[in-house]
RNA sequence: GCCGGAAUGGCGGAAUCGGUAGACGCAGCGGACUCAAAAUCCGCCGACCGCAAGGUCAUGAGAGUUCGAGUCUCUCUUCCGGCACCA
């Protein structure tokens, strides 16, 4: 045996090994328990980042251990390949998407084959292939027909310079990333796809759903938002036509304090009172400047303006103005509001600044007038008052009662409303999945015929930030029409890398089917059983996945209608960040190029690089590109190894927990590493001997930690796993008695355990030892219940709520045994002298509070 | 702004059902080995008071429930994630 720990031999000896046995090559046989073990796949950015290191390793280390328990299970491993980042390269460096992709990909695949991952690479797939894509294609052509696929307008970020659409993350400050052009919103014609359909039963499913955290279903439940309210009509007289002004209210209670009616910016009423208002028209298109993520517009300063028109409160018959707000969203409800402002925060901001009436129609505790500041008890529901003939009624009574009034004349029903907006996927994109669809002037929007598929995408294009480069080809665009056959144009639009990642779970089963989208072998390895992925990804990608598997269900693709039966949501990877600041310009520099200074608490103050510059400390965060805070994980498996990186990014903190980045602890890591190697070195000459208490001890500390490494493990906690693996080894170096039964249980439950970890070294000293040809055939290790078995107990001594010590009892000792124990015990003559005990509490096995 | 989460020594974290706060590591300090360094090994290591025995305080802040609270309840602060075209 090497008397040294060299990582790179045993781990690429490990890595032939298992390649030559085919050891993670997963075959479908239904009389073995199936275990469908995925992680996230990675947009292949061209490095492995601290993330995926994480996500991976974590989804290796219950691949292993299902395996060692005797699953059938399936861990395998592709590529989100579509977007934006390869047009973004393409355009830096001049190099098609297409090639930078699969240079990418061939990069990443060697990083992750060199951590050892148990992974079944001939299932590999790459959503930019043709043969995966015509999929999405298929499926599009399926949900058009079907009406769950359709076209409308959707609203989008404009650069007036470059003239192209703007993804949110290249919109900084309201400007274009590349221009500086102010971005305007414009309403173009966009594919949807019609998840709202689903909305009811993609709630209803998640109070089922029990191997998901409830942090994700409650945000999950908060996203759909349904909620039930009444729609109310508001008439006007329009150009003596009478019309009428909808809006959807929870808080139909409170109608009879309503004192202004608010419409969004892109409601037809604004449209036509802007007609005839120029300061109106400005306000409108006021609005309709800056971009459109939800986060920008909700922090918009509340801003309005009266259109002059007015209408009729259904019930009291007042008059009531109605304005242009741009906290009005047209996409969600009527896209129109009615004010109250004495019982929502909103709507009193804004009679407050724009001096418009508030009227108090609620009791509450705080007084039946609303004073300044706001309050939030005054959006508290409670008995109406001033409310002519509904005073006196509770909220539901209240809405019950206007609801029927308003029903009977006509101007309004009780409604369910979601928050969930339908998914649009079209993308004025080059590097993505052809929608296919040809646009024929007599035939309309007429799918591509399934034998027609795949639209290919042409691969050798070079974006150049002004549009989409498939609207500048004939070549691609100029067909026929399918239907009709006459000269027709193609859709230049790609899709959403989203409907790409709604469904590639399903096709690692049968990755290499050209036949069928999806076949048997889905249904044998579907549900996936552990799906790991960071938290960033609760809501969207989740939900579309949820989305998509119902639609394939309905298609008779698949059995299952959740696709993800217990999931992990691991924590981010954060690092620190820091700029320079030259001339207004944020430089960023790599945290690995900064010197940090730090206050007497060790609090960062800031730093400077290694030729002497200033640096400002900007916090920690996600690691990013744009911030450049990003660690190369590979500078760390190059330095120590697969197996020290494995250690410490397991060891270093729970799953779920945010990670933050400290290249110091590695080097603890591998130290154990080391110290484990040793250990086996000097394993097998041989020692003094155990006496049979020594033996007895050591079995008793072994399974002990052994059966909390078992519980942890059940937890996804693997950090005290790896803790667990430590305090083995440290238990076996204190006992150091040579190879002996209990020396050999040991070793052999350590090698067991670190295994999912560190599978390398484990692989290389269970053969070493003797132990057996193969760690991956030998089993998990249980703890023996005979080892565990104790005649005394150690309990603690509380007096008064305070440890004052401990006490051994035997195991059998009861209750009364107990009391008169601790009676007479020197630490209650101390503690309690001249106190008359009240009452003793035990918990059994464990504790006995004196109380006095 | 809205939705979700987190906060424990100098640092990462542990504490299973409300029952000894700080397991296991990192950093630091002291020592052994060495010509020396690295590596390795041994010891100490929350704060304050005390020669010591020991005591008091302490889990972001403030209140509450309890024999007993890091854990439960309420209020607040700070940080992190998501907000529909980043993936």
């Amino acid at each position: 045996m090497q008397p040294h720990y060299d990582p790179r031999s045993i781990e690429q000896e490990a890595q032939a090994f298992w390649a030559q046995r085919n050891s993670f090559r997963s075959i479908e046989d239904p009389a073995k328990p199936k275990f469908y073990c995925l992680s996230m796949f990675p947009y292949p950015s061209g490095k492995l980042h601290m993330g995926h290191v994480r996500n991976y390793t974590i989804g290796d280390v219950l691949t292993r251990c299902y395996r060692m328990r005797g699953y059938n299970v399936l861990q395998p491993m592709g590529w989100d390949a579509f977007g934006l980042p390869a047009e973004n390269a393409a355009m830096a460096n001049r190099v098609p998407p297409a090639k930078w992709t699969y240079d990418n990909i061939a990069a990443m695949k060697r990083q992750l084959q060199g951590l050892g991952f148990a992974l079944d690479w001939e299932r590999e797939l790459a959503t930019c292939r043709p043969e995966y894509y015509k999929w999405n294609q298929w499926l599009f052509t399926r949900l058009f027909r079907k009406g769950l696929a359709y076209k409308k307008t959707g609203i989008v970020n404009w650069d007036p310079v470059d003239q192209t659409v703007l993804a949110n993350e290249q919109v900084i400050d309201g400007r274009g990333w590349r221009t500086g052009a102010p971005v305007e919103k414009r309403e173009i014609p966009m594919y949807f796809f019609r998840i709202t359909a689903y909305a009811e039963e993609l709630l209803a499913a998640l109070d089922r759903m029990d191997g998901w955290p409830e942090q994700v279903k409650l945000m999950q439940k908060n996203w759909i938002g349904k909620s039930e309210g009444v729609r109310i009509g508001f008439e006007y007289q329009l150009e003596n036509q009478k019309k009428v002004l909808w809006v959807f209210t929870t808080r139909a209670d409170t109608l009879m304090g309503t004192t202004f009616l608010a419409v969004a910016a892109e409601h037809p009423i604004a449209a036509f009172a802007a007609k005839k208002n120029a300061q109106l028209a400005e306000f409108v298109e006021e609005c309709k400047r800056g971009a459109v993520a939800e986060a920008d517009l909700a922090q918009l300063e509340k801003k309005g303006m009266p259109t002059g028109l007015y209408c009729t409160h259904p019930i009291s018959g007042e008059k009531l103005p109605v304005w242009v707000g741009n906290y009005v969203l047209m996409g969600y409800g009527e896209g129109a509001v009615m004010g109250v402002p004495a019982h929502d925060e909103r709507d009193y901001a804004f009679a407050l600044k724009y001096a418009l009436p508030i009227n108090c129609v609620i009791r509450h505790p705080a007084g039946d007038a609303v004073p300044q500041p706001w309050k939030p008890a005054y959006a508290e529901t409670g008995r109406c008052i001033n409310s002519g003939k509904y005073d006196g009624l509770e909220y539901q009574a209240a809405v019950d009662a206007i609801a029927a009034d308003l029903k009977a004349k006509g101007l309004g029903d009780k409604q369910v409303q979601w928050r969930l907006r339908d998914w649009g996927i079209s993308r004025q994109r080059y590097w993505g999945c052809p929608i296919p669809i040809v646009h024929c002037a007599s035939c309309g929007d007429v799918p591509v015929p399934d034998e027609d598929l795949p639209v290919r995408l042409p691969e050798h294009l070079v974006p150049d930030g002004t549009g989409n480069p498939l609207a500048k080809m004939p070549e691609f665009y100029q067909t026929q029409c399918p239907s009709c056959g006459e000269p027709a144009k193609r859709e230049t639009d790609t899709m959403d890398t989203f409907v790409d990642s709604s469904w590639y779970f399903a096709r690692y089963a049968c990755p290499d089917n050209d036949r069928a989208m999806l076949d048997a072998r889905a249904n044998y390895w579907m549900a996936v059983d552990q799906y790991i992925g960071g938290i960033e990804h609760a809501i969207l990608h989740l939900l579309y996945s949820r989305f998509f598997t119902r639609a394939m269900k309905a298609e008779g693709l698949l059995e299952v209608e959740e696709p993800f039966t217990n999931l992990l949501t691991q924590g981010m990877v954060l690092a620190e960040s820091y700029y320079s600041d030259a001339q207004g310009r944020r430089e960023w520099i790599n945290p690995a190029e900064v010197e940090v200074t730090r206050d007497a608490r060790g609090k960062i103050l800031g730093g400077r690089t290694r030729d002497g510059r200033e640096v400002v400390y900007d916090g920690i965060g996600t690691m990013s590109k744009s911030k450049n805070n990003g660690v190369d994980p590979q500078a760390m498996i190059d330095k120590y190894g697969a197996d020290t990186a494995r250690f410490y990014i397991i060891f270093a903190s729970p799953p779920t927990n945010t990670l933050e980045w400290s290249d110091e602890s590695v080097e603890g890591s591998f130290r154990f590493l080391k110290r484990l190697w040793a250990y086996c070195v000097r394993f097998d000459s041989s020692g003094p001997g155990m006496t049979d208490d020594l033996a007895k001890a050591t079995r008793f500390e072994i399974h002990s930690v052994l059966r909390q490494a078992n519980y942890d493990l059940a937890k996804h906690q693997f950090n005290t796993v790896a803790s667990a693996a430590m305090k083995i080894l440290n238990a076996l170096e204190r006992f150091a008695g040579g190879r002996n039964k209990v020396t050999e249980e040991g070793v052999s439950i350590l090698l067991r355990l670190l295994s999912p970890i560190t599978p390398h070294v484990c692989h290389h000293l269970w053969r070493e030892l003797g132990f057996g040809e193969d760690l991956l055939q030998a089993g998990w290790p249980e703890p023996d219940p005979a080892a565990l078995e104790q005649e005394e107990i150690e309990y603690v001594v509380q007096v008064g709520g305070k440890t004052r010590g401990s006490l051994r009892a035997p195991r059998s000792a009861g209750q009364p045994a107990l009391e008169s124990l601790v009676r007479e015990s020197e630490l209650v003559q101390r503690y309690a002298t001249g106190k008359p005990i009240r009452r003793i509490i035990v918990v059994p096995g464990k504790l006995i509070n004196v109380v006095v």
